[in-house]
DNA sequence: AGCACGCCGACT
DNA sequence: GTCGGCGTGCTC
């Protein structure tokens, strides 16, 4: 407010009216201009939300972006109508971020807004209709309609109606007539309101009055319960939970009241004493963060290794030159106690910390490590955690009661006005990259750009990293640290190419396992060792092909074949939920002739059972995952060894340590490698990595085997070395020659449409374009998708490849042009554009 | 994104 | 003639 000079414009007594900028959650590139309310003006502050009118019906919560004194332009701004915080919930740095999130991943800021604001935080509803009170029927000068007469019936009646009830009375179209006719003759009034959506969490407690908090006077309560056991009971739980005199702060916050039980204590008692004025009742309000919280801080002390302090050291020594570090370390060489390490030190220092995880990462055991290090100034920021949750999160960050989160991509848009740490740990993971809907954001990329606001310093790590982080630490623009041992000394799995081109020549296979897997495994069990099984497919069979004719089963809303599954006996899409029942004849030339074609968990699962039917096997995957705590209970059962073989999708490959396991296999390394994306075969080998990294922990016969029809592929020979510079030296020349990147970056626009020739042509005409401005040789064609169609819209997409150094910023506007442009043909017009940077 | 307004064909 | 479809443009 100190630099509007109030004086100027106006006489020295009257306050000048206020305008504020709002920022709307929605995907609208500008701010809204609002009128401050005078009796708001002292109240509001940029970063506050406030509820605003928008549109004819609608009110929704916007967040105050800029205070102005200049009233705007060519329309009559709208009051702002409330004012929900006190203090500001955005911080000029997320501002900051925001801008810069919009700008580059093309989207608007109210879009990130959007994405950033727990969905408790942005109240919004539609206004009701009431009664206008100086309003009587009798008195008015103005006819009304039958159906008038009828809203004003109800309305007498009933007090309240929303737009939709009065809609029921008649037809949708001539109810918003009515309303607006009732309100130019003042015989109606609109009520906005919104209900909190988030409500604090209160519990009941009580504590001992005042007037026993001395000895004697409470050796005399005592005594004048002695009649009383039950009220006594009470005295006494209570005196052994709290103890008065030693701490008498403890008293001051109360116990609370559920520590009485039910079946222990009588409740009358309880209420008695406290109409007795003993006990003094309260409310408080408690967080709803005691989930794993409860621990204050146990462990004062992280023990690293020689090797984790040299580490250390050395990433102290990169900080120096380079604010942004790679480390580079192999699976469970301790990275974690490193990170750890380095938060503890920022939080001891008062500056904020941030650990961002991939989802999976982020497990009971990753809480309850960091709990018992840091206590309650930990914010776990998941989706599996309630909104309710999340958005005391947001309140303990803005507030500077939460230090260090701990969290998902998301959380790199919270409140932090002090960072600096930040630590992206397996920042190769694609999960980082947000798809739908906008802003399509890479958290690693982003939380860099987030360290550089706040001056901070960002670790990176993996065990396989990203081929664009590698290539940054190795030309010089991020530090580069290495971390080579294997913590407790354990010896890394042999891994062991099983050709399966020769296995089936040799009839040595069953549908979907080579015999010499098998034998392997029985062997294994037969130790008395676990197994894990990867196969990155759900379902039974992925698709379902007539011997006769050829026909595949496909779902009649996309381009994509029906997966099998066995369970439910039914062919599922997985784009877009179809089902239906597996049919017994081809639908085209009634052969029942019918085969399953490849394999899936369900059906590994399947198989391996009738190969063992004495072992106790499980599958992890989306399927079985679905209940809240499944996944938790499956790593749990085979934690413990009451399941021998888990077989499962990418669930498997990630984070957990299972110390018996001595046996990985990978089913079909295939279809991990031949897929069209110049990404698949950097995939592969993280991956294949990855699920390496599950057998042989601390235990020296780990054993990885991994089924292909293509030995000979390069991707092995490294595979079996461990050898992962090698193959991305390999791997560099060819995006060197193909032109991906890091020597390019990639836009990619999609266009989406539900017809597919106006799709097409409308990718063309912008393709067009765009080749004179762009010029052709960094334009990839119009061209489908690997899957075309989805729920019905069809999608066409062109890539757009800039090579480094090449202007962004320009390029996107000229971007947008093009597709205005475009959109100026009537024919394309209800095309929607999407654009993906940096696509993963 | 959601919603109102307006222009058109079709159906009481 | 009215009803409902979608295409167009606006929301402070
Ligand atoms: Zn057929
Ligand atoms: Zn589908």
């Amino acid at each position: 407010m100190s630099q509007l000079n109030l004086q100027s414009n106006f006489p020295e007594s009257k306050q000048p009216t206020l305008f504020a900028k709002i920022l709307l959650p929605l995907p609208l590139p500008k701010t809204f201009t609002y009128r401050i309310p005078k009796n708001l003006q002292d109240l509001i502050n940029v970063g506050v939300r406030v509820i605003v009118p928008f549109g004819t019906k609608k009110i929704t919560t916007g967040v105050v972006k800029e205070i102005q004194q200049t009233p705007p332009e060519g329309y009559e701004a709208k009051y702002i109508l409330e004012i929900l915080d006190e203090f500001p919930v955005l911080c000029n740095q997320q501002f900051r971020l925001f801008e810069w999130m919009a700008q580059y991943y093309m989207c608007t800021e109210g879009e990130v807004m959007n994405i950033a604001l727990p969905s408790g935080m942005k109240l919004s509803s539609e206004s009701k209709i009431q009664l206008n009170p100086a309003f009587k029927l009798e008195q008015a000068n103005f006819i009304f309609s039958e159906l008038e007469l009828v809203v004003l019936n109800l309305l007498k009646k009933e007090n309240l109606l929303s737009y939709q009830q009065i809609a029921e009375i008649s037809n949708a179209k001539q109810s918003s007539l009515i309303i607006k006719d009732l309100l130019k003759k003042e015989a109606i009034i609109l009520i906005e309101q919104v209900q909190e959506k988030y409500k604090p969490k209160t519990e009941k407690v009580v504590r001992l009055h005042q007037q026993y908090l001395d000895k004697q006077s409470l050796a005399a309560l005592m005594d004048e319960l002695e009649k009383k056991p039950k009220q006594l009971d009470v005295l006494l739980k209570y005196l052994q939970e709290v103890p008065v005199f030693s701490e008498p702060e403890k008293n001051e916050s109360g116990l609370e009241k559920k520590v009485f039980k039910p079946e222990e204590f009588s409740a009358s008692s309880l209420s008695t004493l406290i109409k007795n004025e003993v006990f003094e009742e309260m409310e408080v309000i408690v967080s709803r963060l005691d989930y794993l919280s409860r621990g204050k801080i146990v462990d004062t002390e992280i023990q690293l290794s020689d090797a984790q302090n040299t580490c250390k050291e050395q990433i102290i020594q990169s900080f120096q030159e380079f604010p942004v570090t790679l480390l580079h370390g192999v699976t469970g060489s301790g990275k974690t106690e490193i990170y750890l390490s380095f938060i503890k030190e920022v939080i001891e220092s008062g500056s904020q910390a941030l650990f961002l995880l991939p989802e999976i990462a982020i497990t009971t055991q990753m809480i309850q490590r960091v709990r018992k290090l840091f206590g309650d100034q930990v914010g776990v920021y998941h989706s599996k955690f309630s909104d309710a949750e999340r958005v005391e999160v947001w309140q303990g960050v803005a507030e500077g009661r939460i230090n260090f989160v701990i969290g998902v991509r998301s959380s790199v848009m919270l409140p932090f006005n002090n960072l600096s740490l930040i630590v992206v740990d397996e920042e190769h993971e694609s999960s980082y990259k947000q798809y739908d809907p906008a802003p399509r954001y890479h958290a690693r990329d982003t939380a860099i750009v987030l360290s550089q606001i706040h001056q901070a310093q960002i670790l990176l790590g993996s065990a396989t990293p990203a081929y664009e982080t590698f290539h940054n630490a190795h030309k010089g623009k991020y530090g580069y640290v290495k971390l080579a041992e294997r913590y407790g000394e354990g010896k890394l799995p042999d891994i062991e190419i099983v050709d399966m081109r020769k296995a089936v020549a040799k009839k040595q296979v069953t549908d979907d396992f080579s015999y010499v897997f098998l034998t392997t495994m029985q062997e294994e069990l037969e130790k008395g060792k676990q197994a894990i099984i990867f196969q990155n497919r759900r379902g039974y069979a992925p698709y379902l092909q007539c011997e006769t004719c050829g026909w595949i089963a496909e779902c009649e809303n996309c381009s994509v074949s029906l997966t099998y599954h066995m369970h439910q006996h039914e062919l599922k899409c997985h784009y877009c939920g179809f089902r239906q029942k597996s049919p017994a004849a081809c639908l085209k030339c009634e052969s029942t002739a019918l085969k399953m074609k490849g394999f899936g968990t369900e059906k590994i699962e399947d198989d391996l059972k009738l190969h063992f039917p004495d072992t106790r096997i499980q599958r992890m995957d989306r399927d079985t995952t679905r209940k809240k705590y499944s996944y938790q209970q499956i790593i749990e059962a085979f934690e413990s060894g009451e399941t021998q073989v888990l077989i499962g999708t990418q669930m498997v490959s990630k984070g957990l340590d299972f110390e018996n396991v001595s046996l990985v296999g990978i089913v079909d390394a295939d279809r991990i490698m031949y897929y069209p994306d110049f990404r698949a075969e950097e995939r592969a080998f993280q991956l294949m990595l990855q699920v390496s990294g599950r057998a042989g922990r601390n235990n020296k016969s780990g054993k990885v085997m991994v089924q292909t029809f293509q030995k000979d592929h390069p991707l092995f020979h490294y595979l079996i070395n461990y050898n992962f510079e090698g193959f991305y030296q390999l791997q560099l020349k060819e995006r060197h020659s193909f032109f991906y990147p890091p020597f390019c970056r990639i836009i990619r626009i999609i266009l989406k449409g539900n017809q597919a020739n106006i799709t097409r042509n409308g990718a063309q005409n912008l393709y067009n374009a765009l080749s004179p401005i762009i010029g052709q040789k960094r334009l990839l064609a119009p061209h489908e998708p690997m899957i075309a169609k989805i729920r019905n819209i069809y999608h066409m997409e062109i890539w757009v490849k800039l090579e480094k150094g090449y202007p962004l910023e320009n390029t996107k506007k000229q971007i947008i042009e093009s597709v205005e442009k475009m959109k100026e043909n009537s024919h394309f017009r209800k095309l929607k554009v999407v654009y993906d940077v940096d696509p993963q």
